[in-house]
DNA sequence: CATGAATGAGACTTCATTCAT
DNA sequence: TATGAATGAAGTCTCATTCAT
């Protein structure tokens, strides 16, 4: 057949480690990750799945084994993300009660992983974009924290559904501009801030709680 | 570039066509209109020319003597909304002075146009998301008004890129979700607000200035 | 790329003359001309619309321009099959009343074109296997005639389907026979006269009518 | 039956699997039984290894234990058929002499057949359809019949092969037009009387000859 | 022998683009 | 310029077959 590179077929001997015994859970890691990485450098349109298989080294048909469809990988990618999301929100601001302070947190973690990890988060935004429900996942999160401020008398917002909308986009677009525009000192503060007043909360306030030492920070 | 003609390209070297360009500008339109009409439906990816063709009327390959490419096609729908939102907001706020005031009514002037013509809505967002160069026609005429807000006393923002691109953001967000979760009472003003407020504006007062009658309504 | 042949693409010294006006028609005509050729010598199985491509000597997407599927092909292919088959039936025996006759006629036609166009057969009875409503066809035409039959006393059956159905097989089998086995001599009239005994016809009257000179014979 | 030994392939080396055939038989019953139940029930280009291996209760690669590839299934397949065949025929008819009832009480078996088992006799047909070569097994059993007929004074037929490939031809279609269109009163004497009449038998005597019990039927 | 993950050729289909009329 | 048939690269998906365990 003359194939010019045939990266992933047979003879890889580098990775040879990688032929051991849980091969199914590794190539459907695999997948995942790779469509990340894509999902980062690229738009949803153009996750091909043969790009995807080369760019996880696996063959074209290997992707069949774990997703019906394409549009079953997409699904998956955004329940992958989904998932990973959780643990960015659950590992934080567990013991912390305030909701205001714990949407600060929020918001500020997201933040700094956009500036650590710009292909994750570029992943996030483009998967948001694609997939609604992803905003779902995210708004699960977000409602309690959103009801908790406003029985604690720190929010004041006139409609659940817009302020969720609201605060997702922001934090969204800051995050953004962080991986697309570069640094942005105290961004994590700064959008915190801006989200804590379009809740009601006061200037000096939400600047205090914006600037609290995040959970872990030592401090 | 330096092609010798670019005939329906952006330029029209005034040489070529002093004639018979009534018919050209009508056709072209046309294909202008069908595109956001597409977008409003399909995302990006969906714009195939061939539909696109249908739409506007013409045989497929006449989209080609106004577009050399597909990509010139996006870039030239993505020129034409960025003009008609020009329109949107230059229409209005022309007298008012104050910042803050301009912005509210830029904010709800959007959320209404939200209400009453979902599909040019629809349009917006996805060629918002597809070009990133829309942000900054709209970040043109925002910045104007943030700063004018700013010295005026009334917007208070620690970084005015990380402001811009919250305000646009949020708002298209709020956009968004009155178009694909339909109605919500005086979804206008609450974003408004909540933007204001972001921006430094005390509860009260922002309250106030997003109540206030919008030009022309007649109050 | 590096293709290696790349064969029904563009040189074509020879065809030139179908550049010509008449298209779009003479596309199609080639396309349901090849698939017949195709049939021919393989199954419907087979037809792969690359194959067909190449056999019709046009590109692959080419044949998306005339059918919207490979679904589409087939059924194409044996509506055009069906359209010769009534010529075939009614250009004989238009000037016969009876039934026995007529469908003594209507088989030895058959027979007949299995000996001197083979092809043609093999893709007829390919179809009928394939597109059971091929059978309907046959059946439409050959009603008429068994009732007739048995209307002026010449046919005995007890029941109609059973016997449309056998004699469409009963016809289709003999054709196979002379297609894959080679001659057989006064095949024609054999096959009839046994599928006029099969409806009751007595041994003598059977052959007389199966030994009638057939129309445009000359004689 | 004469099939014990062949567990294998086709020729079975003789020095290889004397011990734990057991298994291995089954397993390859298993298989045979799994494609004769997809025969029935799609065609033969439906029959994916894939589908055969889980209808057949084994992992895919197994398949490749007992056939060398899906060509090889596809000839045991039809082998088997030819087999069931055999006993479906051989049973019945051991004490008949005459070749117009033995041929009678064949048609009226496979009729009956069809009726009580459309699966089978789908099965059949598809195969028939395929392979060529199941005709031969078909023709092996009739041929002796339709000699002996001929012999007691009973057929009067001009050519054999066509005779035989009637015969086949017209109890196929008709055990086909039982499984694909339902019920018909006494299809099986039907069927016989009208084959028996091709052969030249006069109406009465076919008619008698067709309603004769059938052996083992009590009567 | 059994398993089932991996492979890759090949089929179906879409669509941006070209070009003769 | 307008037309629309033709093109072919690229993508989605299937499935017979191989092979390490």
């Amino acid at each position: 057949m003359a194939k010019k590179a045939t990266p992933g077929t047979r003879k890889t001997p580098a990775n040879t480690l990688t032929r051991g015994h849980k091969k199914k859970a590794r190539t459907r890691r695999q997948l995942l990750d790779a469509a990340l990485r894509i999902y980062a450098h690229a738009g949803v349109g153009d996750l091909a799945l043969n790009t995807l298989a080369e760019e996880a080294g696996v063959s074209n048909g290997t992707v069949y084994n774990y997703f019906r469809s394409r549009e079953e990988v997409l699904e998956a990618v955004g329940l992958e993300l989904a998932v990973q999301l959780s643990e960015q929100i659950l590992t934080v601001s567990e013991a912390v009660d305030s909701g205001a302070e714990r949407l600060s947190i929020a918001v500020r973690t997201f933040m700094n992983k956009a500036r650590t990890d710009p292909d994750w988060t570029r992943a996030l935004i483009t998967v948001v974009r694609y997939a609604e429900g992803m905003r779902s996942a995210l708004a699960t999160y977000l409602r309690a924290d959103l009801q908790a401020g406003r029985r604690q008398g720190d929010f004041h917002y006139a409609h659940e559904e817009m302020a969720m909308s609201m605060v997702i986009s922001a934090t969204l677009g800051a995050m953004n501009l962080l991986v697309e525009d570069g640094e942005v000192e105290h961004a994590d503060r700064i959008a915190a801030e801006m989200v804590l007043q379009a809740l009601g909360v006061p200037a000096g306030e939400a600047g205090r709680i914006a600037g609290l030492p995040l959970p872990g920070e030592g401090g």
